[in-house]
DNA sequence: AAAATATTTAAAGAAATCCTTAAAAATATT
DNA sequence: AATATTTTTAAGGATTTCTTTAAATATTTT
């Protein structure tokens, strides 16, 4: 027997959709986490004392963070350890570079004293 | 008259709440919509004839990326020009910053490969 | 003043997000 | 083999997000 899905159902059927870097660190949870993690890999247990949340919120978040890479797991037994992996946010810096010689740029400085001098004038 | 209001009910009343930097990048258009002001302020107009959503939309985006001030408007007329705010992007690079000496880390990278040659052996 | 243009706000609905509790799966201990 | 531990998956619900169309507001042009 075969049966076949269609993507749109197959969107529908896969709840939390969510492998972008950018749609990862949004959640201030999942931030924290990856701040525990660049100090030393843990356990979901682990980083679960940290907050609130339940363990299976917890794991749901770490689900979100392995699918987009920003966290690799390496099973110990049955524990299993959470690594950061910090290279994967250079994605994150590289999207930043286009905008870094905006906010470098002193001349983009100069502009904004002289609007506020225009503005006070009126 | 004076109204009380409880902050639970302040909160279900003003939707869209999202004045974080972190939210406001979660979105691809408006991710596209900073790139695009980085080249030139644009009105809404301009915008949205860059994007398949209405003008609505993109005024909502605006809205939102205004809320967390990447985003300066600059009335001329009845047109608004959208200015991009770059130094307000600072944060999300500062956030960066605690992963960045992990990620540029050459004794990271060795574990790495030192893990590689691990798994390979199993 | 009326019509046209630019933009925002409101209302409503579909989809996504995030959380919780309960159940399942996998591994270790007794 | 039975029990305990660690973690994930499932189900359900509240809230948020994003989009659309319609209506409102503000400014300019005629």
């Amino acid at each position: 027997m075969v049966a076949f899905i269609f993507a749109t159902e197959w969107l529908h059927i896969m709840a939390d959709v969510r492998r972008d870097v950018f749609q990862a660190i949004a959640d201030p949870t999942r931030r924290a986490i990856l701040v525990l993690l660049a100090a030393q890999a843990m356990t979901p247990n682990d980083l679960a004392e940290h907050f609130d949340s339940s363990r299976q919120a917890v794991s749901k978040h770490l689900r979100i963070l392995t699918e987009c890479r920003l966290v690799k797991q390496e099973q110990e037994g049955r524990e299993i350890f959470y690594h950061l992996e910090a290279s994967k946010m250079k994605e994150i810096d590289k999207w930043l570079d286009q905008f870094r010689k905006i906010w470098e740029d002193r001349f983009q400085q100069l502009d904004k004293v002289l609007l506020t001098l225009k503005n006070k004038k009126k």
